[in-house]
DNA sequence: ATGAAAGCGCTAACAG
DNA sequence: CTGTTAGCGCTTTCAT
């Protein structure tokens, strides 16, 4: 039979006959202990099978030891990898990581937020639907937990930890030009957001720099909704005038080749294809389809190791840290150049 | 310029002009407080940015209103969905998530379950790596913590939330059976644990029942192995007296896809493929392929509900719960009869 | 209906 | 080196 109560320092101080101060000190493995003493409550603290309460010592020290994470979507693949890395990271730093979904709803993000700061984390590493949201940015100016933002940019001096983006859609979209397409879709997700909005403006620069005219109804932003792959692929490839390549973000992707099969289109002979974010999905997919490529896990790792150094304050929270990790061109054979 | 120390229950009571226990009533929405009193509270509260301390709530009310998550493998894109769906039942139900990653090492996981217990976690849900680890075994068996056996089951009296890998693997196998293939083979994970245990078992009945002997040289239970899938199918596949057919669960897949076209052999015509368990890599290969399916997100959820239930009581603890979650297999491409 | 006071389990400062 | 004591912030009797 289990006993109803928990056992406490104290229960664990009385059968070894010390005080509570030095059942403290031993647990925390603290200088200056007799041998003998440490031994006694050692062995009195197994027999009652007592275990520090973690609510207790967070509520004198100050610290939970723990760290929320805020991500859009869980489910997203994409993030498993780096979600793990960070989780990593954390843990061998010795914090928790509670994980919580905003699903990009703005009055969730700012539920989780509030519990967040009502937890006293140490630290959070989170995403934002929309990086410009008045009343998120007005919670997060006040929040006095350190913050890293993960894929995210602000206006507010806020440390990040962020993939290239940029970069990557401008090699994408720039191959596809210097093969000669003119035509080049862009599917991805909403520019409320860095991942979007960097994809977009590099679309842009890339055309701007070749002197190829922008269509915007070759763009697609709505990459967070169901199936949108699907229907921004099928939109565009029976328009009048169809694109010969489409740049499309690894969630959407999926619902891109069911268009393309829909409409039995051969790849890259009738459509080039190139894949944001390098998944088994495009290495394995035939033809194996050419892919701007980042680490996940290193993202997550970054953002963790970020925070745990603001944490410890070894890294000074003056001005903010925008970490930008690299993209590179995965060339494969889901290119060419366009039908004439 | 921020407050150096956060604002608590005194300060408001005293800007309020009311007391301690007053306030306590207000925020936790009990009953018994006058109208006017309680907006006195509620300003006084907001005005001061007032956010009550978790860790002070744990200790008094000795909840942590929080569950503890433990799987082998936070990267597996497997697990996202599952994970996803279990966070969301949590947090609808008032708990927060805390996901840690064992790595499936034993001493990793022993340290996770201590962990557990000194967060005061209300409740967990794990993996383990081997069902039958005695030190594993005695932690968990100690433990008052309500518990969920994640897609394992043990000889304890636990509950536990599973798919039902066993009839999976059956109708995949008996399948290929019966499309007279007489030499499959099985690439999966350890038989240490509930899903490869299963699947070998499954395979060696559906064997029995065909009339057909098996061949241990087709089975390998090395998938959590880096690149286990590839080698596993190399050296079936070059071995004198090769497979005709393979069931290979999903985190294997990509690497025995690898195999197949290093050894450039045409599916289904010389070779037929199973997956267990549908991903997007499993529909849209080419040829798409024949699957063993579940809903991911319903074993996350079971897993969360039972839980749930078990901490709030509903379910009685006497007997353990065992739910299993059903499979199907979904028919496609890639299996034919062996080629002659 | 509200206030006062006693802890929840632990750490740290201060004595001895 | 070890014991004593004062809280950390909150909930919950018990009075009033």
């Amino acid at each position: 039979m289990k006993k109803a109560t928990r056992i406490t320092i104290v229960e664990v101080a009385r059968r070894a006959g010390v005080s509570l101060g030095t059942v403290s000190r031993v647990i925390n493995e603290k200088e200056g202990v007799g041998h003998e003493l440490r031994e006694r409550v050692l062995s009195a603290a197994r027999a009652l099978g007592y275990v520090p309460s973690f609510a207790a010592q967070s509520m004198r020290s100050q610290s939970s030891r723990a760290v929320g994470l805020m991500v859009s979507d869980i489910s997203n693949p994409l993030f498993s990898a780096t979600v793990g890395a960070a989780e990593e990271v954390l843990y061998r730093g010795g914090y928790n990581m509670i994980l919580t979904n905003s699903r990009d709803r703005p009055d969730k993000e700012k539920e989780i937020l509030d519990l967040f700061q009502r937890r006293r984390f140490d630290g959070m590493i989170i995403t934002l639907s929309k990086e410009e949201d008045p009343a998120t940015l007005r919670v997060l100016s006040e929040s006095r937990i350190p913050t890293v933002l993960f894929e995210r940019e602000s206006t507010l001096p806020l440390d990040s930890v962020a993939t290239d983006h940029y970069s990557g859609a401008h090699q994408a979209v720039s191959y596809l030009l210097n093969l000669a397409h003119r035509r080049i879709g862009l599917i991805t997700v909403t520019q409320a957001a860095l991942p979007g909005r960097a994809r977009g403006l590099a679309y842009a620069a890339a055309h701007k720099a070749a002197g190829v005219p922008v269509d915007a109804s070759l763009m697609s932003f709505d990459g967070f909704l169901p199936d949108a792959g699907y229907h921004a692929a099928y939109r565009m490839l029976v328009s009048p005038r169809p694109p010969t390549a489409l740049v499309v973000g690894a969630n959407q992707m999926p619902g891109v080749l069911k268009a393309i099969r829909t409409l039995k289109l051969s790849v890259p002979k009738k459509l080039s294809l190139v894949q944001i974010g390098d998944t088994d999905v495009a290495s394995l997919h035939q033809p194996p389809l050419t892919a701007v490529r980042w680490e996940f896990a290193k993202v997550g790792a970054a953002a963790a190791e970020l925070l745990l150094a603001k944490i410890s304050g070894a890294v000074d929270g003056s001005r903010p840290r925008r970490i930008v990790l690299p993209t590179e061109l995965v060339l494969r054979q889901s290119c060419a150049a366009p039908a004439v």
